[in-house]
DNA sequence: TAGATTGTTAATCGATTAACAATC
DNA sequence: TAGATTGTTAATCGATTAACAATC
């Protein structure tokens, strides 16, 4: 029952043409016995959705290429994922393949930019512009992405009034009303580590949701919000024992 | 046979202390019956090296607090790993905790930037001066975490020459020359994304054994070269199907 | 129809958790 | 000694892989 629900009210989100497919998939269903473990909407596992960005972002380069269809065998290939896995993960969210002849490449990353909610545009706040946040406000690539930086903040107060990429850098205390009236739900944070913890908090409490934190520090945040880490550093540092411990001693 | 000589090898870049109890370990091993699956340095998986710098972070803060010993628990706590995961983990690598009390918050620390191989620094080369490239550059978190950016690449000619925190900028044709002789394993890409393939190739070619990718664009590499890929994007991608799956639908 | 490829199951692999004897 | 906490095992959980019937 439950279940049902939140299948339909994911359907809505999905093209008619797909949906009518699932919808006869749902009635063929009624004839075999229901499989048990049968993945659905909820509980899709956090390592799936970490694999979806990848696989739209390889549709649209297949897209430019001028290709109509294709395999989960080159979408294996070119994404360095399995293609039995590639298969399970679109079953997630619905049959989008065709046997013999594979996945539509524009409809599969249309629908699936609509699953991880990148059909329109969010907006986004970034806190902090060191070099470092000066280079995500200047960064072209995220409006493909499906986000568009629409505000600045940063608590130097030489900084307020000027602009970078059109978008005036304000003072923190505006932030509680420009996350409301710019309806900013994701927020980036690159400000010097011993704030990031204070704007983390701010931030929060002005309405902010989904925080990607830039700094050094680990955040503490309810768990209702959604938070992650950019953290080059640990990421040289497990690199660094691959390089000492199978390649410098071979 | 194999396995001792790389246990051998391992311990020999530990502490004496910690090795002395390795050696008695060692020795009251011979009494009881050889386990299996016994966690040895060989096979330590990517997740459980992934944390280690995690724990180095932790126990430098705590370090710094003046706290000489810490349980897994409270390092679970401060982490959000369970301890059950963090005594496993480290058990990959030796037995360095006392029951009772816990571990030795410096001697764990200094032990586990071993395992690491951050107990020298490593040179890294940065290719590409962008905002972003001049915001890596500028950032002076690396030192302390083991690393050290001793040369900076571009191939726009009106950068070269130029300064930024005292390394000057220089042409991709030094880049062969420069990796031999300032040592360099480590190397950030961070050029414009359609560059970034070209530039690993020519990293690889000039003995860079290690790839930071902070481009958009995947690379491809032999598959001896250590690659990790610098996403967020991805990662802002992933966070939106939260935020309209979880967070909205409420 | 024949060939190709999906969707899906069962088997396998690997990581986490629970629990507790060993021991400081 | 009593209390605390590790090191380690077995049980559980979850993800990947292999394989193939279904079907375009």
């Amino acid at each position: 029952m439950q279940k049902i629900k939140k299948k339909q009210k994911f359907l809505d989100i999905l093209s008619q043409k797909t949906k009518t497919r699932f919808l006869l998939k749902k009635k063929s269903e009624k004839e075999i016995p229901k499989r048990k473990n049968s993945p659905l909407f909820n509980h899709v596992p956090e390592i799936v959705i970490q694999r979806l960005p990848i696989y739209i972002r390889i549709l649209t380069k297949i897209q430019k290429q001028g290709k109509l269809q294709i395999s989960s065998n080159l979408l294996g290939e070119l994404s360095g994922i399995s293609p039995g896995i590639i298969r399970k993960d679109l079953n997630y969210f619905g049959r989008f393949g065709k046997q013999g002849s594979g996945y539509q490449v524009i409809e599969l990353k249309d629908t699936l930019k609509t699953i991880l909610g990148l059909d329109g545009t969010w907006n986004v706040g970034v806190i902090g512009l060191g070099k470092l946040g000066d280079a995500i406000a200047s960064y072209t690539g995220f409006t493909n992405a499906g986000f568009r930086i629409v505000a600045l903040f940063d608590t130097d107060e030489k900084l307020h009034g000027k602009k970078i990429s059109r978008i005036t850098i304000q003072s923190l205390d505006e932030l509680k009303r420009s996350v409301k009236t710019r309806n900013i739900k994701i927020a980036i944070i690159s400000t010097p580590s011993n704030q990031s913890q204070d704007v983390a908090n701010r931030l929060i409490d002005s309405g902010v949701k989904c925080i990607l934190n830039y700094t050094q520090s680990s955040l503490k945040v309810p768990k209702e919000i959604i938070l992650k880490h950019v953290d080059p550093i640990s990421t040289l540092q497990s690199m660094a024992f691959h390089l000492k411990n199978y390649h410098l001693n071979k």
